[in-house]
DNA sequence: CTTCGGATATTGGTCGGACCATAGTGTACA
DNA sequence: TGTACACTATGGTCCGACCAATATCCGAAG
């Protein structure tokens, strides 16, 4: 039973090396041979690793050079802060507290902005999400579109790329705790407390109604384990 | 002479199944081995092809079981709104509307989440600023990072990242009547009243603070012209 | 002494083959 | 009929070799 993918783990390795200051951005990484040896794994694996932080803008390879940290972007006045941007992990609270921060917003502006055919397209799936409780279908599909809606309604196309990444992101690493029967009918209320309120343009209501919604979810996350 | 690299063009192929529409969310694909033979490439090479894809939220490998392409955006229910998400081109006051939604809550959250260091850090910038504004520099460089130093406060990359990129587009299309000797001034002292918000950790206040700071600039970008 | 050019070493990129670990499938037995 | 086992397909890991681009060093030319 080994959960983790080596090169999962050497991911997280060099993640942490960055976090702990220990590799800077700029930095030359030691040539993969030797690397692989230091890691005690193979090269085959550390490349994937490598193509895996590369992809994520982390690194950086040089055939017949080296391979190195990005730098990161931003000026000399950002310096002390700016390895938070490119590297460092991103924790699951600080995905909470980013749509704490922005959903709330993004349903105000929905409630004022919407039109009668966002309604008509949130109400089909209040339905759809009904019926999936109802079969206890535990897919989730609804809920996950449910926030993409809410963006779309703002007509403003930023909102939506910002939810939908944000959920594509949440989506990874989705947890058990959100499955569960009980959670799902809370969520579908909560859907249709803040779907009245959109639906009446009252936008103090929207934003509090989501605001409550994801606190709900953060508690039931974060309390439930262990 | 810069041949691509082997697995970018297997990444390219890919993409470019799904987006011709011969692989769809969800199909499995054909096994690593299969696959690679068809590609003409080595296994290796196919899998560093898969991990890239998988980092980016295309794939997902299960093992003992195959490769899947992911079904994160694009189901039918979004269908009739979909055209927002790929390619309306962003208007400039839905900027403005992104910005005055998001960083109110972001300098709310920084009043509460600050160290005595991003203060030193927003206190120096400010430093700066000031001393540009007396020589009528017109560069906009501390300006600029303003926001993003706020957005440090909270301590969620998250924020930063969203600032940086927003500031970035902005940037763009940088119009003039953002770099008038009173509006500069107007700016600086905008700043300095957000500044002590945060310092002084008044939540509601630094909130207020950065929406009538944003509100202004908006006014004064949308009402100039003509 | 400096500069240029080529030989050499270093390093990432690709390849093929072997074996391991796990999920899904089928089959034989109770 | 149902359960447990063996088998198979598939992704995961490792090894060792060679290729290709780049860096480095060193000697010859100016």
């Amino acid at each position: 039973m080994q959960q983790a993918k080596i090169y999962e783990q050497v991911v997280d390795r060099i993640r942490d090396l960055l976090e702990s200051g220990e590799l800077h951005p700029g930095d030359k990484l030691p040539p993969e041979r030797k690397l692989a040896e230091l890691f005690k794994v193979s090269r085959s694996s550390l490349r994937e690793a490598i193509r895996a932080l590369q992809e994520s803008g982390v690194l950086e390879s040089r055939r017949g050079d080296g391979t190195y940290i990005s730098l990161p972007v931003g000026s000399d006045l950002l310096a002390p802060f700016a390895e938070v941007l490119t590297q460092q992990r991103v924790r699951l609270w600080q995905f909470f507290q980013f749509r704490i921060a922005i959903e709330p917003q993004i349903a105000r502006l929905a409630a004022q902005e919407r039109t009668d055919g966002h309604l008509e397209a949130l109400h089909h799936l209040l339905d759809m999400q009904e019926r999936e409780v109802i079969a206890d279908e535990k897919n989730g599909f609804a809920d996950l579109h449910f926030h993409q809606l809410i963006a779309m309604a703002t007509g403003n196309p930023l909102f939506v790329d910002l939810v939908t990444r944000a959920e594509a992101k949440l989506a990874e690493t989705r947890n058990e705790s959100l499955q569960s029967e009980e959670r799902m009918q809370r969520s579908l209320l909560a859907h249709k407390e803040i779907y009245s309120t959109i639906a009446g343009r009252d936008q103090d209501g929207a934003e509090n109604a989501m605001r409550t919604h994801l606190q709900q979810i953060e508690k039931l996350v974060f309390c439930d384990r262990e």
